[in-house]
Order: C-alpha cells, then structure tokens, then sequence
DNA sequence: ATCCCGAGGG
DNA sequence: CCCTCTGGAT
C-alpha cells in the first residue's frame, strides 16, 4: 500500500471512531496488566464475563496475590489456558510487589520480565496506560497487516516493524485499536465483510467467494 | 514446532 | 464437526 492510500486509509477509520479504546474493562493500570495478560487467545467478551468478579475481589497485585492460584482458577476457568494463566498472574502479582512496589512497571524491560507477559501485552500496556505509540501486533492486526498489504510480514515482529514505519506518526497511538477493531467486526478471520468496509478502496485483499 | 484450553459461531 | 479468540513459554 502506497503512502497516500495509508493517509486515506487511518484519515477514514479516524473519522468513523475518532477516540477509540480497548473493549477490555479495568479501573486502574493493574487491572489492565491482568486482563490483557488473560486475554491471549481469548475473546474480550469471554476476559470481560470472568474479571468483573476476580476485579471485585483483588483490585490490587496485594489481593491478587492473597486470593492465590486456586481461588483465581477458580475465578478465570471460563477462559481458555486458565491453569497457566492463574498462575502466571499470581507469578507476577508477586514481583509486582517485591520487586516495583505494587506497581505496573512502564517500560518494556521490565514489564517483559513479567511471567505470562511478551512482547504484544508489554505493548498494550505502554500503548494504553501510558500513552506510547508502540504497535502491539495481535492476530487481528497480524491478518489485516497481511490482507490490506499495510504490512505484509511473514511474522509479528516484522509486522510490528513495519506498521511503526509505515503509518505516520499522528495516527500511530490510535492505529492499534483501530486495527483491532477494524479486524474483529469487519476484516474478519473467516468472513471478511469486504461489502461493509470503508477502506476497501485502499486495500490489497480481494476474497475469492462474495462477502456480506 | 508444540502445548495450553474454554466458549462461541458457522 | 471445525475455526477463532488482543499469546507466551518451552
């Protein structure tokens, strides 16, 4: 995709949803690290359903960790990979504590040195709860990098690459969730709405059976 | 490359 | 039934 078809592309998705946030809920920065860190391969509907009670019960990387890793098993099992989350959120609760006084960590190192946090949720945090234009390349944003040929990247890491080179600077914070979005309600997975979407004209991807 | 792993949709 | 969902660790 050229750079004039790119400026079209973020020009028109900003003017359809100018402040665009994430779907997953929190109140504090905590909340926030926990729910994307439960949100691998899981919906935001699904993370939303199990957080409201586990969230009522430990706000805090204290509670969480008190609550321990059969009680937040417990909370989260309507999640997928729920044994290895619980326990790599109460794992992290626990440095969170010891080691940065309770407090989500804002830079990439140290959030990365969290168990069950990579690349993509250390991006999520610095991108929502501080502000950073970082560029966290989910499989949302992984298929219609691909599809548009915004970043046509045979991995996330190149893909991330090139979305940060690619998509100028004004749009970038917001980029994300656009992306995100973009993805799951209409360049979707097994049915993209091609019909629906207000920037086919500048995209790459034609689908070989007719789309809704 | 493989494992983890429930819920929802087609 | 099969595929997908804001991945990470081994």
């Amino acid at each position: 995709m050229k750079a004039a078809a790119i400026e079209h592309f973020f020009a028109t998705l900003q003017a359809a949803n100018p402040h665009p946030e994430t779907e997953l809920q929190f109140t504090n920065v905590f909340e926030l690290l926990a729910a994307v860190l439960l949100s691998a391969q899981a919906t935001d509907v699904s993370v939303n359903k199990a957080t409201r009670a586990l969230f009522a019960r430990a706000p805090t990387p204290e509670k969480m960790l008190a609550l321990g890793v059969g009680q937040v098993e417990q909370h989260i099992k309507t999640i997928g990979l729920f044994r290895t989350k619980a326990k790599n959120l109460v794992a992290t609760c626990q440095i969170l504590v010891e080691q940065h006084g309770g407090r989500v960590p804002n830079t990439r190192e140290a959030l990365e040195a969290l168990p069950g946090v990579g690349r993509k949720t250390a991006n999520v945090v610095l991108n929502v709860a501080f502000g950073e234009p970082t560029m966290a390349v989910d499989t949302h944003i992984f298929r219609v990098g691909n599809r548009t040929g915004l970043a046509p990247g045979k991995n996330v890491v190149e893909v991330e690459q090139q979305l940060l080179k690619r998509i100028p600077k004004a749009y970038m914070v917001d980029a994300h969730h656009w992306l995100i979005l973009h993805g799951r309600y209409i360049c979707q997975a097994r049915q993209p709405r091609c019909a629906a979407c207000q920037v086919s004209a500048w995209c790459d991807f034609k689908p070989k059976t007719s789309t809704i």
